[in-house]
DNA sequence: GTGAAAGCGCTAACAT
DNA sequence: ATGTTAGCGCTTTCAC
């Protein structure tokens, strides 16, 4: 890299102008400043638990304003036992969904006053135990765990005495929150969707989890088949990446029965899968119809724009917060299920209107 | 939503076992229980800066174990100083240039025990303003601005006091510590393959910044033209997004001058022009070559592939995070730009090899 | 309506 | 090698 300037620091002698003390402001040089005592500041800062006269509450607005005074965070949450931060322990930032989920949980807890300390855990468990570690010791208020594994056994451990809450997680988590998606159903409803375009050969491209539960989408999948009478078409199962539903994809070119219409649990593989298909030359939805889970933006710009089951991520994002730190913070075990909607575009076969 | 499970908490009469202690275990605990003073187990627990006998390490670790102790990182940051937190302040995490760019410094922080506390501005310079303030007020030990100005003026206002770097900053910023990109030479080279396809009309579809700088991209891509002694194509500007892109896809497909090809500012915006050129009934590159900028991953799925010109996101938040808090903490005013290279694929013309 | 002061959990200088 | 203790900036009870 080039280094274009680099000029040494100036020595700090900031002019000491109408603000001699150097170095943070605290809460004890507004209060000299303003001729009052700490504790009037503090209950003007934080509106009470106190009143105060108008005219000192004036005063020392003044002297916040001169000084330039900023509570000091840390002070607080010792004092309080409350550092009005969440944890959020994701996958992978670097994947759309839940790059949008991040940033969902964000707006929620902004909204409440909070600031989210965020960790990715790269899928991999032993960053996902340190990362709930470090937030813990952190003192963050809690914390939302996309758990890598489908059963937090975990978090058994880890969050011990910490607040949490699992997000798009879509089992049954005994003892903890959780806010997840229909996943049964949403699948279900793409795979019918596919059915009903005449289709008779369904294969499932489905992502790794850890952990053996069956995962409610290849659920969904099957049971569509079931109900309309059709066989049970190809599985490939594969990261759930665009680099692995692009190897998926190949593979499935590859096999002896050739569908004519791919379910994909995510988006991200439905991409992947759609570049094997492009590169091999088969048109879609003509010779090989795809619709996937997830309904992330990237989905409506592919070519042709992918038919998604999409997840409410705002609604879970928001739901997810409020269970932390919103009221009813009492409850233990409470598992919230939101719908899904299915966005039909044209990679199913469905046609521009 | 269904809600499934609504358990009420069970009365918190923990087994008080081995911890009677209830509430947060404190260092005090752990002195009583380990039969030392509290000093020595803060000496075990950072190492320093005292020794302490072998034995009474074992003794301290052990009630620690026992205990559950985790240090208090309000307190630690109340007497240090310094939260071991940065923050980073974005545009939008649902950019996948910015959600890779948010794991990158992630990972560069975390691999020196600092925590990441994300705020995104959604292009938006008042929220900007007061995530920087919040962050500031939160004791961050610094923060890394990916601002939505060219100018950051505002920083000069709000960061006051708190070590700053620009990131993805490539203009010249005097009085702070920034990173970016060479966006001219990127813009230049892609322009250039592109002409060496033997396109003679260029289109740039830019971005739009908030500022009067006129972008390193727009000069590149200019500059390309001029010295191959081709005419100025025509400009479409939108925003930095696909839906931008899009917009702006069908604005150049409506306009006088047809081109053959386009260099797209950002690989978002050259994705929503792909959508628009794929339902226009173009072929890429065959009927209009396009080439990007950023590099995302995304980039490699599109159809066909996308020629982008990748910038190091890693490199650039790992020298962020290191200008931040790394050694050198005393340079006031450097300016870092890392060079890009092009990635490239089909979408410009090239064949599969 | 305002102020004095205790103490949140921790670090480290200073004693022993 | 270990212990004592002041104090980081804040909130809030209790006095006035």
């Amino acid at each position: 890299m080039r280094r274009v300037l680099l000029i040494p620091k100036m020595d700090s002698m900031t002019s000491p102008v109408a603000q001699a003390t150097r170095g943070p402001v605290t809460r004890k040089d507004v209060a000299r400043y303003a001729g009052v005592s700490t504790a009037v500041v503090s209950y003007v800062v934080n509106k009470g638990p106190k009143k105060v006269a108008p005219a000192t509450e004036a005063k020392v607005q003044d002297a916040i304003r001169v000084l330039g005074y900023r509570p000091n965070a840390a002070a607080r949450a010792l004092k309080l036992g409350s550092t009005e931060t969440i944890g959020l322990v994701i996958p992978d930032n670097g994947n759309p969904f839940f790059s949008l989920l991040a940033h969902a949980v964000e707006d929620a807890a902004a909204e409440l006053g909070y600031a989210l300390l965020l960790t990715n855990s790269d899928g991999n468990l032993t960053k996902e135990r340190r990362n709930i570690r470090n937030l813990a010791s952190r003192q963050v208020d809690g914390v939302i765990l996309s758990s890598v594994l489908m059963e937090p056994d975990l978090a058994d451990l880890e969050s011990a005495d910490i607040r949490t809450v699992l997000l798009n997680h879509s089992a049954d988590a005994p003892g903890f929150n959780s806010v997840g998606v229909d996943l049964f159903a949403g699948a279900k409803s793409a795979v019918e969707h596919l059915i009903g375009h005449g289709h008779t050969t369904i294969a499932l491209a489905m992502g790794t989890n850890a952990g053996n539960f069956l995962d409610g989408r290849e659920q969904g999948w099957l049971q569509a088949l079931t109900e309309a009478g059709l066989p049970e078409g190809p599985i490939v199962r594969s990261l759930f990446t665009r680099a692995g539903g692009y190897a998926a994809g190949q593979r499935l070119l590859a096999s002896a029965i050739q569908p004519t219409a791919i379910f994909a649990s995510s988006d991200m593989q439905a991409i992947g899968i759609m570049r094997a298909l492009h590169e091999a030359g088969r048109s879609i939805p003509d010779d090989i119809a795809i619709a996937a889970f997830d309904g992330s933006e990237e989905a409506e710009y592919t070519w042709p724009p992918l038919t998604t089951v999409k997840q409410p991520a705002q609604a879970m994002a928001k739901a997810a917060v409020s269970a932390l730190i919103g009221g009813r913070r009492n409850v233990n075990s409470e598992h919230l299920i939101f719908p899904t909607t299915l966005q039909v575009r044209q990679s199913c076969g469905c046609r521009r209107i």
